[in-house]
DNA sequence: CCCAAAATCTGAAACGTTACAGGTAGGCTA
DNA sequence: TAGCCTACCTGTAACGTTTCAGATTTTGGG
């Protein structure tokens, strides 16, 4: 908005107190559109084009640059008539802090790092995430940076470099562990963070986390209300990820309640390559002890489940019957039509957002540890 | 790694070479464990766990900050074996430069920004876009933050806020209209970026795209074999977005090559959400003039499409024949299985980033533009 | 063996911000 | 009126880097 930057220079200028001498020569060392020319009140003006700094807002006020800087933060030895000044000043110029400026002096970077897992994208999740994260913070002066690494690689790696060059004021990870590496390290470092999942080792930390024992148990009770006994679990990476044992836990649970019986569902997870999970579904399905009911805690998953089973002769709802969660909408217009639980990942983002700010913020971590519930959808109605 | 750090440490003590008196104590002005007491050599030591910075190599080799800094930039003006000395120094203490003394000196952030529109999510594409991206960037010292932004906002909103806080060195960014005011603002301010689509607008700029004309032209040949004459299409928005009218070209060019008729497909594009899809596509479908053949752009506005034919009572491969784009594999596994061209988005995010990192450099911008062709998998064999 | 040129190296300044340690003016108390 | 306190504002230094304009040493030619 150039016309209110001119504007502003002009009225402000109008209003300035002729401050003394030294102090006004002072404020002349100004950037001058020719390097050599001796200092002329004219040549201190802000340049057109040039991004204002609090110097510019100084010379257009007639202060010093620690009141302006103070002004603007509402410091409470600064008078009230100053900081509005001040505040308007900046407004109308489009004064912004220079990142690199306030980074070099705080060291805070006013950067959020989600760290991600490439290979293990389950549909959907990596956007989803980012939305809900970026939602949160486009509110804040924080940026979003993104750190995907390799499975293959050493997940510590990533957290080590953002730790060691201080390129991050809080950091977001997914494929929490029981026992973390990256929540220890992090945790005696004292960098903010939140995880995508929960711990079990008894530090307290910033977490978000989708109840999977809970879905684990609606999903086997609504097999079993259709007459299913023979439950099989496609759960997660086993059992490095925790929420591998949240699922067991939830879906043993039922199935010992039901008084059903479990299959074994092996070689595969959540992780492996659909074409795989394809084919030993099929395997499993063609087996005599094949299951009449399936668990699933991914959507893509269970994309190429349906496919193992069918191309086993079997149809879904008549030979078995399957619960997936899903993290999007895609599998609402798959067919057949299966019973999903959603996973709002979106929703999610937000929270750990929301947390590692909080976290920043100096909040106990206690206070920063939320859940959310299986939300059922019979998509077969 | 602290034992290195420590090796280093003592080794090079040794070696330094005693400088002149004042040139000693210059150098002692380093940060001391206690505040105020006075400068002795100890105090001068590099503080285990602080980061290392230009000064700590330059006390360790007993040189001028100057000349570490361009020793480790290999400038000329070094002599060979002071280069060899301080770059091994850098190597065993760790040395990283500060980003923000570096930012806030030369005004390089290093960083890439992907500017994304968060609601058109086709499935998979911002999650490879992001893991492409970063396949690049990470072999360089640029990170990467995502900017996504609400399609209701002005897309030009975050173009601008990066372009006047100068937060990043380039930009890539996705949905390119044939008239794109951020292709046009960013030409203007000097920005290197590059897109994902092209413009049509006479500038000439990086960019990367499917080739959309290449893939319904090839898609509505493959519903012509099958004996398809009723062809209807659904395309990206329209018109905004550039490859809307090269998925017309592509798909009209083939319809009458093939003297077939084409049906229109009005109310619904890629952007709508799946469950109007559906209906619509239902609608459709029950009318007289239905199509027997459809193209579709897009992996999840296939899976509602299907949905709607199969309610309005049809079948996939008897009434109708469809052919899709995907941008990840999970049509694969969807059933019925359709006709499918895969389009590597993990690729596109590459090429973006090379081309940005390349437009960076200074390379001529009609050097950095690229097509991908599209590659068919008849997924019903 | 001397001097100029080339080869190396150097400190100071600057980028924009905030923390620190005052400074000044005005009003109040004694 | 002197002394002090409060309210408000100030300049300087520092964060880590690179650029500028030298300074010093070495080399080589005569």
């Amino acid at each position: 908005m150039p016309p209110a930057k001119k504007f502003g220079l002009q009225y402000f200028c109008k209003t300035i107190q002729i401050p003394s001498k030294e102090g006004l020569n002072s404020r002349l060392n100004m950037k001058t559109t020719e390097g050599d020319q001796k200092p002329v009140i004219g040549a201190a003006e802000p340049v057109e084009g040039e991004r204002p700094t609090l110097k510019t807002i100084a010379f257009m006020a007639g202060l010093g640059v620690t009141t302006v800087s103070r002004a603007l933060k509402d410091a409470p030895e600064i008078g009230q008539a100053t900081k509005n000044r001040v505040q308007l000043i900046a407004k109308q110029i489009g004064y912004r802090p220079n990142r690199a400026g306030v980074r070099l002096r705080t060291g805070k970077t006013n950067v959020i790092s989600l760290v991600l897992n490439a290979q293990s994208e389950i549909m959907g999740l990596t956007s989803n995430m980012v939305y809900g994260i970026s939602e949160v913070l486009s509110e804040t002066p924080y940026h979003l940076t993104v750190t995907p690494y390799s499975v293959k690689n050493d997940p510590m790696q990533p957290i080590r470099y953002i730790v060691e060059t201080g390129s991050a004021d809080g950091i977001i990870m997914s494929r929490t562990e029981p026992n973390d590496a990256r929540v220890r390290y992090l945790t005696e470092h004292g960098i903010p963070f939140a995880t995508h999942g929960r711990t079990e080792m008894g530090i307290e930390h910033p977490f978000h986390d989708f109840d999977n024992e809970a879905f684990a148990y609606l999903s086997v009770k609504s097999l079993l209300t259709k007459g299913r006994r023979r439950i099989a679990l496609l759960a997660g990476p086993s059992p490095s990820v925790t929420y591998y044992r949240h699922l067991h836990r939830g879906f043993s649970r039922a199935v010992e309640e039901g008084g059903a019986n479990t299959v074994a569902v092996s070689d595969i997870d959540v992780d492996t390559s659909l074409g795989r999970i394809r084919n030993r579904m099929e395997e499993i399905m063609s087996a005599s002890n094949r299951p009449d009911g399936i668990v699933c805690c991914s959507g893509s998953a269970a994309i190429a489940l349906v496919a193992g089973i069918e191309a086993a002769g079997l149809k879904i709802g008549g030979d078995v019957d399957l619960v997936s969660k899903q993290s999007t909408d895609v599998l609402q217009w798959f067919r057949p039509q299966i019973i999903v639980f959603n996973e709002d990942v979106r929703h999610a983002g937000r929270e750990l957002a929301r947390a590692v700010l909080r976290r920043i913020a100096g909040v106990d971590a206690r206070e920063l540890q939320s859940l959310s519930y299986p939300d059922e959808h019979d998509l077969r109605s």
